[in-house]
DNA sequence: AAAAACAAACGTAATTATGACGTTTAAAAT
DNA sequence: ATTTTAAACGTCATAATTACGTTTGTTTTT
């Protein structure tokens, strides 16, 4: 007679970056590689995770994850789904070439997302043999963590229609079609320049800096940047019903 | 020195229905009631809500919960959190009055919400000893189930501004100021009658019936319905970057 | 030094949506 | 028949959106 199933908790972390010179959304994997005495077992990617300590919140957990893999605090975090079916694998790196069936085993993961500005990330030297990929071109993922990526995007998808959280993923300093590229970018679809350049200038917490672009072989861009102040203030009062 | 900590995995349903005769938001709880030989321990509510099965999906298992219940199946159900810092108290029916620290147990709860329409839901001879709260005048309410039903509270008010979930709340057939009481309980704001009229008319999912109000003692009201088939055909290719 | 290339930036007109109101209508109650 | 009252319709000014055309300011090429 098997045990009573044995409950383990885990958080995964979707961490969004945005390269504004592919103009691509892009994600941070690390590599799943593991060998036996005769063949290579897995050669995949994942998601960045861990089990969580036995004193720690599940918020506290994610920060410490994101933190390990990227050195970053601070970064705009979002708990969206929670991943517990009975059949899922287990993930934290000690247990990750065992099925959960040889064991009695249930993993229940809180996954997270993270947006952050991919100039903040250095992958030199990195113990996890982090990589960005496209999402549109992610390679083999290991688990459910592909699910988890999709899911996490689709929130994305609809929260950065409804909430500024755009900026997370831009430089604090950016143009207008740079903003263009990244909504283009995460939604898929096509934007008239000119009528998203007018909208996007004539919102107060959109604000024009005393500076252009440096560098770049066409006529330089006007820098802006977004004031979070100004943001809520305006939206203490404001609701659409939009449907 | 204290065992390994034990994990424990419970879903809670946060049930909403909206009351069309008193146009308030209410919530479903149930009563938690113990005593021992000599005192009353606890006499609040709380959510419904029970552990997870060891083969029992998240989904599967707020479903059960909420079919034990209300008998009802197939509602609308919207995952939303998960619950799961150390410090919190146990759920589950038969751990209730026992807090974590004393047996070095952790309990986290996939927390789920339900719309559902009241008046599918009865209430006679409930073994719960169930009963619904307007959102604005909560009860006395155990564990962290409020902060439990504030967030999603919260999730639903920014969901309902988005997407037609309102209509999971209504009767199948509605007339258009259910609709504008339901939106203003909810968002609780006070909406221009005529011209949410004319918004909701002009929506073609919004689909007149030959059909009015009967046994009203005013003029009675133009019946509607919504169709789920309209809408998400017009939304295949609809995005309105609003922030 | 002038011309070409090209993204950045500005402009315009028609249409649609919104906000803030006033007015009429239909049924029930008196 | 008259009153009452919510339902339903109407209007107008303003703002937002859509769908385009045009100009401007750098850098690069000739």
């Amino acid at each position: 007679m098997k045990p009573e199933k044995i409950l383990n908790l885990s958080v995964d972390c979707v961490v969004f970056g945005y390269d504004t010179n592919t103009k691509s959304l892009n994600v941070l994997l690390i590599k799943r590689f593991l060998e036996s005495e005769k063949e290579i077992l897995v050669d995949d990617y994942v998601l960045t995770g861990y089990h969580v300590y036995n004193n720690e919140t599940l918020d506290d957990s994610a920060t410490r994850v994101l933190k390990e893999l990227t050195g970053l605090t601070n970064q705009y975090k979002k708990q969206f789904k929670a991943f517990g079916n009975p059949d899922r694998l287990t993930n934290p790196k000690d247990l990750i070439w065992i099925k959960n069936e040889e064991f009695n085993l249930r993993t229940v993961t809180i996954a997270y997302y993270f947006l952050l500005k991919t100039e903040d990330v250095d992958l030199k030297d990195n113990k996890f043999d982090a990589k960005w990929f496209p999402i549109n071109a992610l390679p083999e993922i290991g688990f459910d963590h592909e699910k988890i990526i999709l899911e996490a995007y689709e929130d994305l998808k609809v929260k950065c229609l409804s909430e500024p959280i755009i900026f997370k993923l831009l430089p604090d300093k950016f143009t207008i079609n740079e903003v263009q590229d990244l909504y283009q970018s995460i939604l898929g679809i096509e934007i008239d320049n000119r009528n998203f350049r007018r909208k996007l200038i004539n919102k107060k917490y959109i604000i024009a800096l005393d500076e252009k672009q440096v560098g770049v072989s066409k006529k330089p861009a006007q820098l802006y940047m977004f004031s979070m102040d100004i943001y809520k203030k305006m939206f203490s009062k404001n609701y659409l019903i939009s449907m």
